[in-house]
DNA sequence: TCGTTGAGTCAACGCCTGTTGAGCGAAATG
DNA sequence: CATTTCGCTCAACAGGCGTTGACTCAACGA
């Protein structure tokens, strides 16, 4: 009936891991202002004040759960710009629930907004860097934004058109898109 | 000192229209969660109790601030429909409050979400009326979301590289990556 | 002029939130 | 075995929220 009796110290890394997974998980569900601390608790069975002395406050909560690594720094010609950027959209379109926190959150509260900038202008950077012609940086914004439009609309707003095309068609639809952002000026 | 005393029913509109309009802003900065009936009633220099004599309940006064004028239908060629997409962007880059309300709210907000899910599927569905090829409806949602992603991007997320840019080199930028997909592949 | 209407206020309600401090009981330590 | 450590729970707090009902008083209609 009961368990095995873990040593602590592993007994508290799974609890820890428990509750960041479910704050993870309701953040991207609902976002920051609708996920409550006892909601989060209850999801990861446990006491509501444990969460608190885990990680302080909600929103170091947030912090925590929505930690996540990003994409590798590599920065070559226009072509593997498009490519990377529309490897972003994520194996089949199945985003990391991290991502989907952050995503979620970041019109409306502060922190995941600045966080999200912050991530953003790091893409649109390190894409603008890769591109030739004029206007490079705001032809690297335009870039990032179309992935962010169609992330938002496929994983958070769930519209139809989006989710019954198949991946593969929605990223060949895409890439001539892109492309022409990418390229120089015909 | 005091007012010319109003006549009631005039009185009682620009109260109303006060409240709405302190709402819409509010709305439209902090979003539906993050916005309190005090707050509003405090912008509209009226007692809480007002707002909610006048409109019921919060649900309610966000849906009457928010309502706004779809565009008008309008359906010729590809052409017209990367144009007309490139106008929703708003006359440099002032969109109305209500839709500034909408946008930040949609993805925390159940119902707003509703509301632009519908919105969305209905220009796609104008935009897509107006496509030959294949994957009309797909390809008029992805038109759809690089606008809905320039928009973000540029009004909610602030993102210098939009924002540093003139709006016509910005619509200049992404006429071809619309027209790429409004073409039929070539 | 006098009763009625209705715009607007006041004070409070119940609820839910993030957060806290005291305490329990089993694992660790010697 | 005795003691300390610490993962965890319990019960409660203060504050802010949406919302309500009773009330005030100036504009209105007869």
């Amino acid at each position: 009936m009961t368990e095995p009796a873990l040593p602590r110290a592993e007994r508290r890394r799974r609890t820890e891991r428990r509750i960041l997974d479910a704050a993870r998980d309701l953040f991207a569900e609902r976002g920051f202002e609708r996920t409550t601390i006892r909601a989060v608790a209850a999801a990861a069975e446990v006491d509501p004040a444990l969460v608190m002395q885990y990680f302080g406050n909600k929103r170091r909560l947030f912090a925590e759960a929505v930690r996540v690594a990003g994409p590798p720094d590599s920065a070559a010609g226009p072509e593997e710009a498009v490519e990377q950027l529309l490897g972003t959209l994520g194996v089949k379109m199945r985003l990391p629930p991290a991502s989907l926190a952050m995503l979620r959150s970041m019109l409306t509260h502060p922190e995941a907004a600045a966080t999200a900038r912050e991530a953003l202008s790091r893409q649109v950077g390190q894409v603008g860097a890769s591109l030739s012609g004029e206007n490079a940086p705001l032809r690297a914004a335009l870039m990032t934004m179309i992935l962010l439009g169609v992330t938002v609309g496929h994983q958070l707003l769930e519209l139809d058109e989006l989710r019954e095309a198949p991946h593969d068609d929605l990223v060949a639809a895409l890439r001539p898109a892109l492309r022409a952002l990418a390229e120089p000026a015909l």
